[in-house]
DNA sequence: AACCCTCCCAACCGCTTTTAC
DNA sequence: GGTAAAAGCGGTTGGGAGGGT
C-alpha cells in the first residue's frame, strides 16, 4: 500500500504556468498570506495541486526573488558551499538571498559540474579525478589542449579556481578517501550552523549581505524589477477577482 | 528551409522530514 | 509514542530556444 498521492490529480492542470493563473496565485497569497498550501488552490480558484503552487510561488513568484545569471562570485560560493555540504541545494540557497534551491541546483548540474571536469576535479568530492594508470600521462596530453581550448574560450573560466580554504580540521578531512567521514563531516557541519562552519574563513555572512545589491534593501524594488511584464496583469483583476 | 543536436530551466515525482492530533 | 497529513527537498525529465550542418 503506498502512500497517498499529495492531492487529488484527477481534473488538475500540469504544465507551465499562465499569467492568469500566475496572477491567481499571486493576488491570492499577497491578499492571504500562506496557512495551508493544500487549501491555497481551492482558495485561489486554480486547478493545480498544492505542491505544484507552492513551487511556482518559491521558484518564480516570491517577490524578493533575485533574477538574472550567477555572478562569478555566487558561482565559487556555490563550489565552495557544495564542497561543504554535498547536494544540500536548500542549505546552500539559504546563502544566496533571491536565490532558489531549484535556480542553483539547475546552475550546478548545467554549468558547474562541467566546468570542474573539466578541471579535472570530481564535482562529488570535488578532489582530481583519478585517471587510470597506464592510460593516466597520455590522456592528459591529449586532453590538456583540447579542454583547456574549451575552458579558455566556451566557458571562460577563471584563471584559477575558487580557492576552497577550509579551516583545517575541514581540509585533513577533504583529503581523506572515506566518504563516509565526508557525510559525517556534512552532518557535523550541519549541527554546527552557518555561524560557525565559516567563522575560520572569508565569513559567508558578510558574503551574503554584502554581494546582494545592498542598495536595494526592500525586496519588493526587486520584484518591481523582475522579467515578469507586470502590466500584462492590469486588467486581470477584473476577470478574476 | 529543414533537420538535428545540445543546452537550459521550469516543473514534476517520489522520498524524507516536520508538524498536528 | 504512534500515525497521518502537510511541507520540504533533491533527482529527474520534457520541451523550448538556439546553434550547427
Amino acid at each position: 500500500m503506498g502512500r497517498q498521492p499529495c492531492c487529488e490529480k484527477i481534473g488538475l492542470k500540469r504544465g507551465p504556468w499562465t499569467i492568469e493563473e500566475d496572477h491567481k496565485l499571486m493576488n491570492f497569497i499577497l491578499n492571504n498570506g500562506i496557512q495551508c498550501w493544500r487549501l491555497v488552490p481551492k482558495l485561489a480558484g486554480l486547478m493545480r495541486c498544492g505542491k505544484s503552487c507552492r513551487l511556482r510561488w518559491i521558484n518564480y513568484l516570491r517577490p524578493d526573488l533575485k533574477r538574472g545569471a550567477l555572478s562569478e562570485a555566487e558561482e565559487d560560493m556555490i563550489i565552495k558551499l557544495h564542497s561543504q555540504l554535498g547536494n544540500r541545494w536548500s542549505k546552500i540557497a539559504a546563502h544566496f538571498p533571491g536565490r532558489t534551491d531549484n535556480e542553483i541546483k539547475n546552475h550546478w548540474n548545467t554549468r558547474i559540474k562541467k566546468k570542474l571536469k573539466l578541471l579535472g576535479l570530481d564535482p562529488l568530492t570535488h578532489k582530481p579525478i583519478e585517471q587510470p594508470d597506464h592510460h593516466k600521462n597520455d590522456d592528459i596530453k591529449q586532453n590538456d589542449s583540447s579542454e583547456k581550448e574549451e575552458i579558455n574560450g566556451k566557458l571562460e573560466l577563471p584563471e584559477t579556481l575558487p580557492s576552497l580554504d577550509f579551516p583545517e580540521e575541514q581540509q585533513n578531512i577533504q583529503n581523506s578517501t572515506s566518504s563516509s567521514s565526508l557525510d559525517e563531516m556534512n552532518e557535523s557541519n550541519l549541527e554546527m550552523g552557518s555561524n560557525e562552519l565559516f567563522q575560520n574563513s572569508d565569513t559567508l555572512e558578510t558574503f551574503s549581505s554584502d554581494m546582494y545589491n545592498p542598495g536595494l534593501e526592500d525586496p519588493f524594488q526587486n520584484w518591481i524589477g523582475s522579467p515578469i511584464h507586470w502590466n500584462l496583469f492590469g486588467n486581470l483583476d477584473e476577470n478574476f477577482l
